[in-house]
DNA sequence: TGAACAGTTGGAAGCGCTTCCATGAATATA
DNA sequence: TATATTCATGGAAGCGCTTCCAACTGTTCA
């Protein structure tokens, strides 16, 4: 049926365990043999069972992405590192996809199965602390994407500062009423991006006060949606009058920042002009609508990703790693300031 | 180490051979000693080891999706459904995303490897001729998605009358001169979609006129792009004064309908009222521009795209078939029509 | 001249499973 | 009672590879 390395061994006239040696590079055989084996590999044709070799030498070359589809552009733009990645340290990269947590789970137990996998990468969700000590227990290696656990790999984005840049941004554009668009303070990164808004604030002397923070969590993904970002603008346009009037606001998303343009454009507020905002993330959408954004390099998170799950395999033993970017401001013209700055279309 | 079915049959005090047996399901295990050896497995936690399961079953449980990163929206889209379908089916999802035809290549040879998969599919991209004998020789199941070829199961969207109905809608709204912005000729959706048109314009008795077709090549994807679509627009602009004057368009994508609308607006070309717009795909971006648009059920292709593989898997004789998906009309505001009717949000 | 050693090589063992065949027990049939 | 027939079961063989160990050939050195 299909070429073995008996066939191999037996046309070229030698055994199997030198065809072997031959096909990967072992030291130990005569340039002769080798050039005579490999010769008959390429007349045969010969393609090696990707499985038995898995088998007989336990590693499988193999990598599962657990990710969550809601991210959409995210998505796209971090599967492409990790893909680039993949492919150059030849890999294959097993997708699990989810749309909600429990199918994660599903896809952590598949992935922890004997022999399954060399490695797994989460991303955007918390992991379920149950399956901490099972990584542990068979050393499977882990690393967390736009995620944090302390016993693991991570990488993520820094919320809290770049929320302060944002911020810093609108301050220095002359603002000095502005409010901000959250999601639900029940995550992590709604948190830090306020701690961030607040940090500005406070350097340019200015109270933080809770009545100029909008939150609405309606929907999914904890507010962080178009629909959340429209009924917080809404609510902050009602509220916005008299000379406590905010002149810009920082939005905590920018899909929550394309609603909110929605619901401006609807209630007859101008952007820039009544209200300048910034929003983060860059998304593909924050291009086109020109929002001025924190630029999330996504890319380069999805590279560093797989090369550290490498890293691990190489080293299982050493400490758990923290990596975090720094987000970049994208100027457009959501701002208001006067020359926008798009650099990357 | 780990936990293997010798463990369970010494611990169960069985055969290895009726462990194996219990874990497959066949039908030819007393009740009682199923239950014996299930209780072991579950105290044991034992896992299978999948490459082992694969080597020697000579099945492989996983599939290969070798798909272009630039398709984006369509590209998750179509992914959820490819996902959901083989979670179901209890597949493993090798990811393959690419960006060029060289990469799709390598990408082909590696899911043709003996054993490494169970099927491939291909999307949106046409397939080189020299991989047909390839996978006609070792009966590996080959689905193409978004492409045709006459050898493989295809499905694809039905270009020619989806852009019959852009441009009747066009017609029945009203409007007698209508241009179209369309692609590169040499690639099928846009000599298929440029057909659709010039069929519309028939019916309605009206000539098809070369002079109103504009097409830019500059860009990626064969003139699928914004820039191209910009530059079509501002070309169709400059020519577009006195009583011959077009009062609507049809463009052959979303992507380009982006860029002609930045066009547009930069000349003071107002949509819909100066200038009416349809275009074709349906991408996320298309519902915030408001574009009126033809609708491709990306997620259903997907879906349908695993079912063929795994259809083809069980009858590898029967005939390549072809499914062909009627898109939608999806009305916003880019087409001027009265009432919006954007039911899907 | 013989011992020690490096460089090659062949092939058995083993990876963990599925499957087939032989066997034995239990039941049905004449 | 003797003989089919069915149902369960144990375990060897085999999937295609890697790896280890033994063995064989030359060389080198005392």
């Amino acid at each position: 049926m299909s070429v073995t390395i008996y066939d191999l061994a037996r046309e070229a006239g030698v055994g199997i365990g030198t065809v072997s040696r031959c096909l990967n590079n072992h030291p130990s055989v005569s340039a002769e043999t080798r050039a005579k084996v490999l010769d008959v590999v390429k007349r045969l044709s010969y393609q090696p069972h990707a499985y038995a070799q898995r088998l007989a030498s336990k590693k499988t070359n193999t990598i599962s992405a657990i990710i969550p589809f809601f991210t959409n552009y995210f998505f796209i733009q971090v599967l492409q590192g990790v893909q680039d990645k993949a492919a150059e340290l030849g890999f294959d990269l097993i997708l699990y996809g989810v749309n909600n947590p429990s199918q994660a789970e599903y896809y952590l137990r598949r992935s922890l199965q004997r022999g399954h996998v060399d490695g797994v990468m989460f991303f955007s969700m918390s992991l379920p602390e149950s399956y901490v000590p099972k990584f542990q227990q068979i050393r499977l290696p882990l690393v967390l994407v736009d995620a944090y656990h302390p016993e693991f790999d991570s990488i993520s984005v820094r919320n809290l500062e770049g929320a302060t840049m944002a911020t810093r941004h609108l301050l220095k554009l002359g603002h000095t009423n502005i409010a901000m668009i959250n999601a639900s303070l029940s995550t992590q990164p709604a948190r830090d991006r306020m701690e961030g808004y607040r940090i500005a604030l406070a350097e340019a002397g200015l109270p933080f006060r809770n009545d100029r923070v909008f939150i609405s969590e309606i929907g999914k993904q904890d507010g962080f949606n178009r629909e959340a970002g429209r009924a917080s603008m809404e609510d902050l346009i009602g509220k916005n009058s008299g000379k406590d009037r905010a002149t810009a606001v920082f939005i905590a998303s920018d899909v929550q920042a394309m609603g909110a343009l929605e619901g401006a454009a609807e209630l007859g507020v101008r952007v820039p002009d009544d209200l300048a905002i910034v929003s983060f993330d860059d998304i593909e959408l924050a291009q086109h609508a020109q929002l001025t954004t924190m630029r999330q390099p996504m890319y380069e998170m999805g590279v560093l990703a797989l090369e550290k799950l490498f890293a691990r395999m190489k080293s299982p033993d050493s400490a758990p790693s923290l990596t975090t970017f720094l987000p970049s401001l994208i100027v457009r013209r959501s701002c208001g300031a006067s020359v926008p700055s798009e650099q990357l279309v």
